[in-house]
DNA sequence: TTGTATGCGTTATCAC
DNA sequence: GTGATAACGCATACAA
């Protein structure tokens, strides 16, 4: 590898005349750098080394975004996706890395010399700030990373003191979803939820695993649909939850089928459109016709809910991660921290509710 | 910030041994290993931090992808997008951060203390390896990446002597999409492309500008469409090209402008379905419809592709992620270099094609 | 089994 | 404007 000393020794010059060359020109006189960095190009130098740079700065020069579990599971989930385009869209990375930085959600390695997680490599100074998104309440590396100081912007959840949070209202909009089936006349329901706590269960939920979710944005949601049930005299304990224990349409169609095998049912509330989306597959598959059968509403308003239909909640993702990230940078030039931020959400009817039993 | 020093300060050893504790457990006694972990937790040391592992392994634990332009430009654009579906694919980012890195194609930032661009980023160290994906021919990016050492696979383009390819058959296949419109008795072609050389040109190609295009595989496959051409006795020098100087479907729909502006054209050729879908809205603009009057014929087969209904030539962008990630980790692995890889492709007949004047 | 000493490539601080 | 020197956090050869 070239380096700094080989090039200072072939132009004659201190090593710190070579560092001054490149970032600090003014240190210089115009000759002499020009002479320099002439010198540098001969020799195939192709500048400082990052790694030496951010050793002595501190700094790595890139920012990670952290996200749930792999980056495989990452580029396939809609809302990920959104919010790593809004986060682009700052035209911030225009010429700056960004780093994902995948975080399985269990087990974290301490001694060993194997890659590093997410939570780990970003403790570790692999970023300078990072961007999360929807962690459980209780995941160690949230904790670490505010003890150690490292610049740290939470979007979705969870909510953590002193930490700038972007997310919307979910207790308020979860209450819309379930309102809008209850005033087209439907009472009994069913919800599909992801995920309630990362422990790999999926199933039927009871009301303490309810009472024990870690992830808020879940949690908040389930309130949200009991607030609304309540209001309207449907009993909640009735109500099924099913967990899918985990993102993809595959995990969402295994819930789908036990929550459809309650054939009472007439309308789901799913907490995301992809699981909005399981259930209208499994429903096909059942012979299951939407919505005079069955009425689907998601949550999201993810690219596939228009394709599909799907009256859904609109969040908006993308400008979560654009948001996100600027209040990142702000927080990385030392700005005062700025309050939470809470994004509307907006209900978009489409063609997967109607009234129960029109057909 | 907590280091090693501090840890092992504190829990009355050396810094070696703290080091030892983290990556090398078999030469400490269980016991000092563990009173060292125990101390570190107590003064929330997270482990090694990366720089400083990275200065001195020489490595710095995070895989490049080099991408075109910006990272704005990376997340909107179809194939780059499943491009990096494919290296996640591969499940060896689940703990591992993939970095990616922004290559504005023009202006070497090289004494400013300004961030990074995506290639200096490389060259300096702040991956262990790279992806790159469709650069220029003569980027000087690549040149140092070579001499410096820095494993490197580079997918579509350019074809560099000594570096791993991943790729189609570029020529042969854009032969294809001539040759259908020719057998559907189309004589009156256009051809739109999206940048022959990343100088800034939009608009009308000449054969001047043909002949020095410097991405290989535009240049590839507007030789397929001559090869075509002549093939059936039409003159090529008659067939206007047009070029977007951008990958967007606003560049796009501004050279499908120019292009559509010569009213005798049947058929408009594309070399890819951002271009494709451009000229689809364009001719909707102006009254045209597809394909009874205009046949199109797209490249890539991109998610939207199947959605527009568009005929198309289906190239497997996700594969080749996923092979040049495989090839990439196995260049660090020190195997030896794999030969290049031609991925097969395939056209696809869709409802975007037809005789000419058959309405 | 543990501690000492050295160097990885860079930058900041001096005194010149 | 320049040149020596120390320090950043860590890993390893070597000595104890």
């Amino acid at each position: 590898m070239v380096t700094m000393k080989d090039v200072a020794r072939a132009a004659g010059v201190s090593q710190a005349a070579v560092s001054y060359a490149y970032s600090r020109p003014e240190k210089l006189s115009e000759g002499q750098r020009r002479a320099i960095i002439e010198t540098a190009a001969r020799l195939g130098y192709a500048g400082p080394n990052s790694i030496g740079t951010s050793l002595r700065s501190g700094r790595s020069g890139a920012i990670g975004v952290m996200v749930m579990d792999t980056l495989e599971y990452a580029f396939t989930d809609p809302s990920t996706r959104s919010l790593l385009e809004g986060v682009v869209q700052t035209r911030r990375f225009d010429n700056l890395a960004l780093t994902l930085l995948p975080l399985p959600h269990r087990g974290v390695p301490v001694a060993v010399g194997e890659p590093l997680s997410g939570d780990q490599a970003a403790l570790r100074g692999l970023v300078d700030g990072v961007i999360v998104h929807s962690l459980p309440d209780d995941h160690p590396a949230l904790l670490t990373l505010q003890t150690r100081g490292i610049p740290m912007v939470i979007v979705d959840a969870p909510r953590l003191p002193n930490t700038p949070l972007v997310g919307i209202a979910d207790r308020a909009a979860a209450n819309e979803q379930v309102q809008h089936l209850i005033q087209l006349g439907h009472s009994r329901l069913g919800v599909i939820a992801e995920r309630l706590c990362p422990d790999g269960f999926s199933g039927i939920v009871d009301a303490k695993r309810r009472a024990g979710s870690t992830e808020r944005v879940v949690r908040e949601r389930i309130l949200g649909y009991q607030d609304a049930c309540q209001a309207a005299g449907v009993n909640f304990e009735r109500v099924p939850i099913v967990e899918a224990g985990g993102f993809s349409v595959e995990a969402g169609m295994r819930a789908a089928h036990t929550l459809l095998a309650d054939e009472d049912l007439t309308a789901v509330v799913a907490t995301s459109d992809t699981m909005a989306i399981s259930v209208l597959e499994v429903a096909a598959e059942l012979g299951l016709h939407v919505p005079e059968d069955l009425s689907v509403v998601g949550f999201d308003d993810a690219p596939e809910a228009q394709i599909r239909g799907l009256t859904t909640i609109r969040q908006p993702m993308v400008d979560k991660g654009r948001l996100a990230a600027e209040i990142l940078f702000a927080l990385l030039r030392d700005e005062p921290k700025p309050d939470d931020i809470s994004l509307p959400t907006e209900f978009v009817q489409r063609r997967t509710t109607s009234h129960p039993g029109s057909h």
